[in-house]
DNA sequence: CCCCAGGAGACTC
DNA sequence: GAGTCTCATGGG
């Protein structure tokens, strides 16, 4: 077990909002998190993170890597208040919340099956992706699967990926099998690219559109001036700002207002949309 | 029976 | 180029 300082992170908040899909709560309030080469057991014990694993190589640079612990978010989150006071409410709300840094090949897979589909569909076809053609772990006597690599995945077929039970997503999956067999360096050359360049470049793959490519970069690659505007981001939109649009409208307009940091906006529009507002009427309604 | 889910591609006009 | 339909599948 080591002791890893997470600052003011909410550690629940982070891992359950949607992000992340191989994560699971346990009864004792810990989380197990499989992530790309290991499995982590963590639990939040105030300003700390308890955190044991099945392998201990550089564990504690990895914890504080994959949960973004050395960026100053109350700093970018006062800087955007300044330039957005309607805002503060939101941002108030979201200060605890870190966008995770994960496996940009997990990601790429993950998003292309989250389109049109609900989180707990998601879950179970990546976690088939991982059984049927990912490493097994012993973990704490319990096996669990590793994402498949690279070399695992470049192989397969329609028929090996109608197994994940993802629909009509298979043949998307396909295409970006395709996509890795001609750019196996795919994470180097994005990030040598600029931010709409890598988007153009991603979007190359059949399924792949603005929103599924702003997810990879997003959570992947840690690019916080992308657009992955979903149906809770619209809804946010419409109901916050009064501002009723298309998708290539709203980006213009969310753009302007958060610059940089507009995809990190757009992550808390979504986390304050679909997991926070609603505890907050439930409390005052309990009140 | 309907609707919806962290959308995108093909098609129509 | 902007609307509209359709694509599997499971849950409410």
């Amino acid at each position: 077990m080591i002791k890893v300082f997470c600052g003011d992170m909410n550690l629940s908040e982070t891992l359950l909002s949607g992000q992340c899909f191989r994560v699971c709560e346990l009864e004792n309030g810990s989380f197990d998190v499989i992530l790309s080469d290991r499995v982590i057991n963590v639990f939040q014990n105030g300003n700390y993170l308890l955190v044991d694993s099945n392998n201990y190589d550089d564990l504690e640079n990895v914890v504080i890597n994959y949960f973004d612990l050395n960026r100053n978010y109350s700093e970018i989150i006062d800087n955007l208040k300044l330039n957005n006071p309607d805002f503060s409410d939101v941002l108030d709300n979201c200060s605890s919340y870190r966008i995770l840094r994960q496996d940009p090949l997990e990601m790429l897979f993950s998003y292309i099956i989250s389109q049109n589909n609900n989180v707990k569909r998601i879950m179970g076809s990546i976690e088939l992706f991982c059984k049927l053609y990912g490493n097994v772990v012993n973990f704490r006597d319990k096996e669990y699967y590793l994402f498949p690599t690279y070399d695992r995945i470049i192989g397969l077929e329609l028929k090996d990926l109608q197994l994940l039970k993802t629909g009509f997503r298979d043949k998307y999956i396909l295409s970006a099998i395709e996509f890795l067999n001609c750019n196996k360096d795919f994470v180097v050359v994005i990030n040598n690219m600029s931010t709409s360049d890598a988007l153009n470049y991603l979007m190359q793959i059949k399924g792949v559109g603005m929103k599924v490519a702003s997810c990879i970069l997003l959570f992947g690659f840690a690019r916080f001036d992308v657009f992955p505007i979903d149906t809770w981001v619209i809804k946010f939109v419409k109901n916050f700002y009064g501002f009723d649009g298309n998708v290539l409208q709203i980006k213009v307009f969310l753009e302007k207002k958060f610059d940089k940091n507009v995809g990190l906006c757009i992550q808390y529009m979504f986390h304050y949309n679909r997991n926070i507002k609603e505890h907050i009427l439930l409390d005052n309604l309990s009140k």
